[in-house]
DNA sequence: CTGAAAGCGCTTACAG
DNA sequence: CTGAAAGCGCTTACAG
């Protein structure tokens, strides 16, 4: 492809200096040229631009980044990128982030404070353009006075922090659960139900469990406070939790909404297990990932859009706006297949 | 947390200059000190680590790096980050890559050979120490002789490429279609068989094809070869494929390995749709993903270690052998659950 | 339209 | 044990 001088090639990487001697111009002319800045004459450019395929040069934007104090990558700090609403929302945050040219550095803190600390200095060391978080459990003041003090933009996505006035990008928590309690209190009319699952004192959960109840006092129905268990946020954890339940002989609610669609996962082979079928336990998920559509019975889930949310999150942090404590996040949307008891 | 001085503070971001001049010392003597260099006595040490504090110095890695050359990220280049199978390497990829303190950023290609090559042109141009590729469908010589141009260390993983020297890292596909085969074939004695789903013409595919012909002649089986057709790698090609044979009439055989889990929890969507059991199709996927302990019925595979193979990739990238060609990769493991008809 | 020079924030011989 | 100086590969006023 890249027809480089053999010659010119050997002695490593070339630099502008390089390209400017072997056509006896100033390096000035050499970067101008190559950034297509117009007060150079095409006719140099286009002499500077077959020199620098020539040598096979290479442009050094980590060492243009130090002199013009542009930072060009951010940093997407994560529990765990295998988790597929994290990946998706990987998906988005890349896109947007490419679109300014911009790197996004995956790192994963494994739910671990120390690492989480470390990472986020490291990424400040790296002179990142910002960075979002998905904070580990158990992130607090500590920890974000420290993120703070490094200066970096940053977006917290999915456990809003209470009073952290950092922006935030996530679910609206309310109306994702008024959507999923409508359609199983209003369609499908059930009796006895859930909220399962998700991490016991973290924001969303204590904000979705709060307006579950309150749907559930206000549909006069009764909440099988059996089945309103935490879980870790993955579908081993929800399958070991509710297979346990079922073992005890806790007998399932008519309906259960999950923290998650990997949850709801979970609790689904659990029912499966146990020959439970949708119209005794009808299950909603909350997230809708691609996968939701691939489980048996197909989850009925309400929609977050997660490329969504990572995009939005992207964007917040390259043109933020003013204002800390911003909430954004996409309408939610119900995607009915059968875990609901819908089309059986 | 770090407790800055403010006034020190708003003067945005402080250099090693700046502690040096508010110490009275060089800036010889605050890098030394900070490196931790045994030249510089510990009491100076001491002084100087708690002025960096006291202004809340960071420091500047770029910088640092671009006077010693060294590189401190490598790409991880993928079609698809919200496939299970790449998330979970990315995984083990970052795990090794944090032990050498370096970063990972994330490029998702979406298949597309354009972008491909554009993103590791910007890696290029980012210095980064090297890149692990997962290739985009339709990879070739041109798009390979692009990458060797750039003089980054890369190592290819999944789809070996014929011929292109570079370090590989994959699942030994033949060992893994004889542990499948061993298993539907005597295990469960099934008598029609086909290896549905994968890329046309990707390598792992043909070779896996092959191996699973050869061993159905051996074994004197007949190959259902209306079933042994390709997909794209994902569960909802693979759902639609299978689901219109399905709905064709074209009977399903004994036993299918899919070239994938994900493709797997397609077929398995499209089994349980049409109502056929394991017993009457028994299926074991390729990869050993989280998720496939998450269907119904649960998913018989062999796995190959996804976080290993990051991890593998990742060691092979920052200690490199010195020969191309390598391929290195786990003994894959056969992981007995619902799908092929045992345990039910 | 092009060139010489300073500087981004570090590291690293080299003196002292 | 510490300091002065050069240099990594760029960009950007400032002259010419």
């Amino acid at each position: 492809m890249t027809d480089a001088d053999p010659t010119a090639r050997e002695g490593a990487a070339q630099t502008m200096q390089d390209v400017a001697s072997s056509l006896g111009v100033s390096v000035s002319t050499v970067s101008l040229a190559l950034r297509g800045n117009p007060v150079v004459s095409e006719a140099t450019r286009a002499r500077v631009q077959a020199e620098a395929l020539r040598l096979g040069y290479v442009y050094n934007r980590s060492a243009a980044n130090l002199r013009t104090k542009r930072r060009h990558l951010v940093g997407f700090v994560v529990p765990d990128v295998a988790n597929p609403f994290v990946a998706e929302s990987a998906l988005g945050l890349q896109a947007a982030m490419s679109e300014g040219s911009q790197f996004v550095v995956l790192a994963n803190t494994h739910e671990d404070l120390a690492v989480q600390t470390g990472i986020i200095r490291e990424l400040a060391e790296e002179r990142a353009a910002g960075l979002v978080l998905i904070p580990a459990i158990g992130t607090g003041p500590d920890e974000l006075d420290a993120l703070r003090a490094t200066q970096m933009p940053a977006v917290i996505m999915n456990r809003h922090l209470p009073g952290d006035r950092f922006p935030y990008v996530g679910a609206d928590d309310e109306a994702v659960v008024d959507i999923a309690c409508d359609h199983l209190f209003g369609v499908h009319a059930s009796r006895t139900v859930a909220y399962f699952g998700g991490i016991d004192d973290a924001v969303p959960h204590v904000l979705r469990r709060a307006r579950f109840s309150s749907n559930v006092r206000a549909a006069g129905l009764v909440e099988a406070m059996e089945w309103g268990v935490p879980t870790r946020p993955n579908s081993d954890s929800a399958y070991e939790v509710a297979s346990r339940l079922i073992a005890e002989g806790t007998r399932p609610p008519e309906a259960v909404v999950c923290h998650s669609d990997m949850i709801a996962i979970g609790v689904l082979k659990a029912l499966n297990d146990a020959g439970i079928p949708p119209a005794e336990c009808r299950v909603v998920g909350i997230d809708g990932i691609r996968l939701a559509s691939m489980t048996t019975p197909g989850l009925t889930t309400v929609s977050v859009h997660a490329p969504s949310l990572g995009r939005l999150a992207g964007e917040l942090l390259l043109h933020g706006t003013g204002d800390d404590e911003t909430v954004r996040s996409l309408v939610p949307q119900l995607v009915v297949r059968e875990s609901c008891g819908c089309r059986t």
